[in-house]
DNA sequence: ATTCCGTTGCTCGTGTTATAACCACGCTGA
DNA sequence: TCAGCGTGGTTATAACACGAGCAACGGAAT
């Protein structure tokens, strides 16, 4: 019952592409210098959000990734989701017929209420959100120390 | 991010067991009967369960388990947290220092506000709001296919 | 002595967290 | 034009942790 490191780096990755200049394509040494994450399993975690189309990318001289979407078009769940398939708390939320007891069983609907409520939440976040917050809290940490 | 089998069937044993009248005394075996859990499994699922004080248990001729507490003061966040330890999202939620950005890091609170979320639907069901759901669930049932 | 539960240690499979080798693409300059 | 270099893409696989389950033995109550 915890996000997986991918998922952990891969928001950190695309908080951090956001935060660069529109189109500005960044290299993958430069992501992982900044994210603290190694480039061959960076290299990994990149492939879902390119196919989940979050990401793009550009090969040859020059090359790298930058945003496919705009940081408001993206929310936390867009990138859990990428990285770990649909978000499910139990078995029998999303593979039916799992269990017989789902005609009568209570707890069922608790598990699916809970998770519900957290996909609500990851949903109510967006990508600029998170960057916006971020630097408030920046300029704030440079105010009491600087 | 899926809850184990473990806690799938701790939940099950204690609305099983809060189904009896009370301090009836239910043998492993009757609950791996109906609950389609393995003995052996069980007994390992049982004890953090006892650890918590949600079921006590009795050795010897006509032992078995039973609820040590009413089923109005168990709630499905109980059980989770016996089997599974404290409910954590992201591990910066709980092992604090294991991630230096926490301090500016704005994904941090999106995560908290989920688990939050989360341990708050889970926290507002108790075990006796099960048992009362499913008897009306099955009661239902027997009116449509008698 | 019997009948229960408790404790411990173990196996086996699967998923996570990487690592590395090799492939494909695209620019650039001779 | 085309060779070469600098990029990301694909695939295989290793190491490890954890989930899920099993079994054997030990200990208490009656
Ligand atoms: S018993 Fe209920 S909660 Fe558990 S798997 Fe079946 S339907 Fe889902
Ligand atoms: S970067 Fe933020 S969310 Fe990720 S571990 Fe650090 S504090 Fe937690």
């Amino acid at each position: 019952m915890v996000i997986t490191r991918a998922t952990e780096y891969a928001v950190r990755t695309v908080v951090f592409l956001a935060q660069q200049e529109k189109n500005e394509i960044v290299l993958k040494k430069d992501i992982c210098r900044t994210q603290d994450v190694t480039p061959a399993f960076l290299t990994k975690i990149l492939q879902p959000l390119i196919k989940a189309g979050i990401v793009s990318s550009q090969r040859g001289v020059g090359g790298g990734f930058l945003l496919a979407k705009d940081p408001e078009q993206i929310t936390l769940l867009d990138i859990f989701q990428a990285e770990e398939g649909q978000l499910k708390l139990n078995h029998c939320l999303v593979d039916v017929d799992v269990c017989h007891r789902d005609a009568y069983c209570s707890a069922h609907e608790v598990w699916y209420e809970a998770q519900m409520q957290m996909a609500q939440v990851l949903k109510s976040y967006s990508v600029s959100d998170l960057v916006k917050r971020q630097h408030e809290k920046l300029t704030q940490l440079k105010k009491c120390a600087p």
